[in-house]
DNA sequence: GTGTTTCGAAACTATGGCGTATCGAAAAAC
DNA sequence: GTTTTTCGATACGCCATAGTTTCGAAACAC
C-alpha cells in the first residue's frame, strides 16, 4: 500500500522508508509504555534498541518524544464499541467484555494511566488520548443507558453519570484488585455477573 | 563508626538532629509524590529544595530514595476506617465518604497510583503500602458486607468480591472522571446517592 | 570556654538520555 | 551502471540529576 501511495503522488527518488521499521518502532514504544510507570521513564534509546532500529530512523520520522507517543497511542485503535443487540443487558455485557479485555492488556492499561496521571505535564497528549480513545466509549455508554431508560429496561430516575461510573468502575476495580499474573483465572462470565449484580442491586429481592 | 557508645548511653554528643527538618522532608516528599506521575519523576534535589533543607540532611537519614519513600508513606496514616453504625447502608455511606475524601487528595491518590503501577519496579515498597493502607480497608469492607448478608440487609447470594469492586470502583471512577479543578463542585451527597443506586440496582423498580 | 555533631549551601564527579552528525552499506529510480 | 535516499551503528556535545564531599556556621554536652 505504501508503494502505491508513493507512486501516485511524487516518487521520492532513493531508498524508500521501511514500513517494517516504522511498525517495529510503534510496537516497541507501546511495549515500553506498558512496562514503564510514566512517560518520563521511557527513553528513545530504549525504544530504538527494542525495535532493533537506529535512533536516526526514529528522529527522521518524529521530531520529539511526544510526537512519537501521539502516533503510537493513535495506533492503539480501540477495538470498536460493540454493536447494539436486542437488549440493554446484552449490550452492557458486550461493552464490559471489551473493557475487560483492554483492562487486562498492559498496552491499553497504560493509556488509562497516562490519561489520568499526566494531565498537568502533557495536556496536549492527554487531550488527544481523551478524544480518540475515551470519548467514543463514553458516548456509546451514555447512549446505551439513555436507550435503556427510554425502553424501561432501566429505572426511570437513573443518574446517568453515577451509572456510568458504576459500570466502568466496577470492572476496572475488579481487574485492578487481581494480580496481573492471575488474570488468566478471571472467570469468563465476569461481565455477565457484574451486569446482573448492578441491574438487580445489592439489596435483598 | 563509634555508634556503640552513643547507642548505649542514648546520648549522642553534639548538635542533635532537627526534628523540624525531618518533618519538612517527609512533608515535601509527600507533596512531590502527589505532583509527580511516578517514582522515577521525583528527585532528591527537588525534595531538598521544597523542604528548605540541604541534600546532606536527607542523605544523612536515608541511604536511598526507596527508604525515604517507605518512611514518607508510612507517615500517611489512613484516617481510620469508619466505626460501625446502626445500618449497613449508613456504614457504607460513611466508608465511601472517607474514600471520597482520600480520592480527592493528591497525597492519598499517589498511594493508589504507586500501588497499582509500580508493582514490578518496587515490589517491597508496594507490599508495604498494601499491608499498611489497602488491606485494612479491604478487611473492613469485607466484614461490613458479610454483616449485611447476615442481617438480611444485603441479598443472600451476594458475590462479595464483585460487590467490593462495585462500591469502591464506582466512587473511584466517578472522582477520576471529574477534573481535579472541579472537585469542589462534587455534590455533598455523592456517597449517599451511589450507595442507594447500588442497593436498589439500575433496573426498574 | 572546648569538643562534637548537625546544619544549609555549594562544588564536585559520574551517569545517562537527548538530539545531531557521520559513516559505510543497502535499496530503490533512472 | 549512476544517483539518491534510507538503513543501522556509532560518536559527539549538551544538560539534568544522583550521590559525595567540603565548607563555615550553629547547636548542644561538658
Amino acid at each position: 500500500m505504501t508503494t502505491t501511495d508513493e507512486t501516485q503522488t511524487a516518487r521520492p527518488a532513493g531508498r524508500p522508508r521501511s514500513a517494517r521499521a516504522e511498525k517495529a518502532i510503534i510496537e516497541a514504544t507501546l511495549d515500553l509504555i506498558g512496562e514503564s510507570s510514566g512517560i518520563a521513564d521511557l527513553s528513545i534509546e530504549a525504544i530504538a534498541a527494542r525495535a532493533g532500529v537506529g535512533k536516526t530512523t526514529i528522529y527522521r520520522r518524529w521530531s520529539n518524544k511526544e510526537d512519537l507517543l501521539v502516533d503510537a497511542l493513535a495506533a492503539l485503535k480501540s477495538p470498536l464499541p460493540p454493536p447494539r443487540g436486542v437488549s440493554v443487558r446484552e449490550d452492557l455485557i458486550a461493552y464490559l467484555r471489551v473493557f475487560q479485555h483492554d483492562a487486562c492488556d498492559a498496552r491499553s492499561r497504560c493509556v488509562m494511566n497516562i490519561a489520568m496521571n499526566e494531565v498537568e505535564r502533557h495536556p496536549r497528549l492527554v487531550e488527544r488520548i481523551r478524544q480518540a480513545a475515551i470519548e467514543p466509549r463514553r458516548a456509546a455508554l451514555t447512549a446505551l443507558l439513555r436507550r435503556g431508560v427510554a425502553t424501561g429496561e432501566l429505572r426511570a430516575d437513573l443518574d446517568i453519570p453515577i451509572a456510568m461510573a458504576t459500570i466502568t468502575g466496577t470492572m476496572m476495580w475488579y481487574i485492578r484488585s487481581v494480580e496481573p499474573s492471575e488474570h488468566e483465572n478471571i472467570p469468563e462470565e465476569l461481565a455477565e455477573r457484574i451486569v446482573d449484580h448492578l441491574l438487580a442491586g445489592l439489596g435483598p429481592r
